[in-house]
RNA sequence: UGGGAUGUAGCCAAGUGGUAAAGGCACGGGACUUUGACUCCCGGAUUCGCAGGUUCAAGUCCUGCCAUCCCAGCCA
């Protein structure tokens, strides 16, 4: 399989849950007649680090980055913030930019790097010094940090704040130009030492790093910090709205600061907001590395993990996805969505399109006795129960058949309508039986069940004056097509796992993954490779995996379960 | 002991001083059913972190307190 994920249509993913936010009112305001970006239209920009896998968190800030410019009829660019090439690559960017398109969103030309402005970046820095608003600073990393202050104390000024601006100015070009070594200098902002802030401390604007760049090579020593190089890259950009999450809001302050103290072509408004989390997963990048790096999980795409690849490769789909971030809203409140909600969002979608289909995940044989031996027939199914549109497949029926092991008991608990010896049962689609034994082996595990069918009742016709309660999903032993099935579970026992003292890898669930190797399903699928998957009926959504299915072995990944409200009765 | 934020049902989340505190998920009950699925009904906050105050009227305004989260990278 392993198909390439595409631009996935916009009108599959169409989705109408947008509901009014802090976001969109204050964009409204500054749109508005007499507000500060009247007449222009909204811009926006997803700004990922090309450091790692994009995960469902990143998701709703696609949602809402991109969602938000459609939504004002605006523009989104994609920026990749590419600023520190000692933890960036090339390879992540691909990545990146895929799961964008299969989320269903584009960014036209406007694909750019905050290394495309390293240039303008640095003539910027030259600005500050030149207006006395930077200086080259020689305290080494310790010194710095001592003379920060702490939080509750106010820093100190370093030694080398009142530099003569040509002196400034000499270093700073010496620093580009390769004269020192890593750490010698950087060069700071001349903010406030004693602010209550930490950013404005006169931060660190850019450091020598003698590191080869993924883009610009080796054309630069020196590197503009997060801090210094997002607000300019924003304004070349003439982003209007630079959205981004909370723990950016005291960078606001200096975001600010160099948007009033450079010369830019234009001033975005920083917007915070919330970032998802999800309970039984983890969500920073550095814990998923150290998961995928350690060979705990099969990859950065292992449907395990929360990164879209992996959710793709479990089964969701891009219209799930962002159902989900829409219906979550927009809030400053940190909240942990429960996982349940997202399994709710894929049923819906899935419901709605998956083709209907049967797979006996655990068998054990049932023979029709009153069925003769070697006689076979057709049956026509619909492929989906509430839309003809869907079309229909044929499945074969015979006398021996294979059911799901869980759907026969020989001494069943009340309210169980599935097969017990002297119960009736519909198969689905095909006719109605009634049990009438089993054969067990010497452990006392059931290897084979009786039943007769009732004549007459072939095709779903009514049952003949009893109520036939239970249906079940069923294949026939001749035509059925064995493959491989893997179940998923949380990766984690705990509801938050980052809240949990315990090591990390005490918190995984060795139940997360379970590989069924003696599944059935029907000889349909092994054609069909429908590319949302299927419903197992009475089972789950499931879908092919797009690493090692094959025509030879088909190998089908559960994207989510149906709900079940059978509760045993004790 | 600093700065920035946030607190409305188990989980998200509307609510922008005016008669009865949206909605969704989860959960429980019921109807329907050739998926114990889907769909459809019904059920929950005398109360909005707590305590005072202003007002004819407060989740919404004021004061104080409490709790939680973020910030002391030459990471983003």
């Amino acid at each position: 399989m392993n198909y390439y994920p595409e631009i996935t249509p916009k009108e599959e993913v169409e989705t109408d849950n947008v509901i009014s936010h802090f976001i969109l009112d204050f964009i409204d305001e500054d749109m508005a007649p007499g507000g500060q970006f009247e007449g222009l239209k909204v811009h926006t920009r997803f700004p990922p680090e090309p450091n790692g896998f994009l995960h469902i968190g990143h998701a709703k800030a696609i949602v809402i980055d991109f969602g938000t410019a459609e939504l004002y009829d605006g523009l989104c660019n994609l920026r990749m913030d590419d600023t520190n090439p000692e933890k960036e690559d090339e390879s992540y960017v691909k990545a990146i930019k895929q799961d964008i398109h299969w989320l269903g969103y584009d960014w036209g030309d406007r694909f750019y790097h905050a290394s495309d402005y390293f240039e303008e970046t640095y003539g910027y820095a030259e600005e500050l010094i030149e207006k006395g608003l930077a200086f080259v600073c020689e305290q080494t990393p310790e010194e710095m940090r001592d003379a920060r202050g702490t939080l509750t104390t106010p820093g100190t000024n370093s030694p080398w704040r009142d530099r003569p601006i040509d002196e400034n100015m000499d270093l700073f070009r010496r620093m580009r130009a390769g004269e020192f070594p890593e750490g010698r200098y950087t060069l700071r902002a001349k903010i406030d030492m004693t602010s209550g802030n930490l950013n404005l401390r006169d931060p660190v604007i850019y450091r020598i790093a003698h590191k080869e760049h993924h883009r610009t090579g080796d054309t630069w020593c020196i590197y503009p910090m997060y801090d210094f190089a997002h607000p300019i890259s924003d304004a070349l950009e003439h982003i209007t709205h630079s959205l981004c999450s909370l723990e950016f809001e005291d960078h606001r302050p200096l975001f600010d600061w160099v948007v009033a103290n450079c010369s830019l072509p234009s001033k975005p408004r920083q917007i915070e907001f919330a970032r998802l989390n999800i309970n039984y997963t983890v969500m920073s990048k550095r814990k998923l590395r150290a998961i995928v790096e350690e060979g705990l999980v099969d990859g950065w795409d292992d449907p395990r993990l929360p990164t879209l690849s992996g959710l793709r490769r479990r089964g969701y789909t891009p219209r799930a996805i962002r159902d989900f971030c829409e219906r979550n809203g927009v809030s400053k409140v940190p909240s942990v969505v429960d996982v349940k909600f997202l399994e709710y969002c894929l049923r819906e979608d899935l419901n709605k399109r998956a083709p209907r289909a049967m797979s006996v995940l655990d068998p054990v044989r049932l023979t029709i006795t009153n069925y003769p031996e070697g006689q076979s027939e057709t049956f026509t199914v619909d492929n989906h129960p509430n839309d003809p549109k869907a079309g229909s497949h044929e499945i074969t029926f015979s006398r021996h058949l294979l059911i799901e092991r869980e759907d026969f008991m020989e001494d069943p608990p009340p309210k169980y309508y599935r097969l017990y010896p002297g119960n009736l049962v519909r198969l689905r689609g095909a006719c109605i039986i009634r049990c009438t034994g089993c054969v067990k082996d010497d452990d006392g595990t059931v290897t084979e069940v009786f039943a007769e069918y009732i004549p007459g009742t072939y095709g779903g016709a009514s049952p003949p004056g009893e109520r036939v309660r239970g249906t079940i999903h069923w294949l026939d032993e001749e035509t059925a097509v064995p493959c491989e099935v893997r179940l998923y579970d949380h990766l984690f026992t705990v509801e938050d796992p980052d809240g949990d003292t315990r090591d990390y890898h005490e918190l995984l669930n060795p139940n997360s993954l379970t590989v069924l190797k003696n599944a059935f399903v029907e000889p349909w699928l092994a054609t069909t490779h429908s590319k949302i998957g299927y419903q197992f009926m009475r089972q789950g959504y499931f879908i092919e995996d797009n690493h090692d299915s094959t025509n030879e072995h088909l190998v089908f990944n559960r994207s989510v379960s149906l709900r079940d409200s059978y509760k045993p009765e004790i």
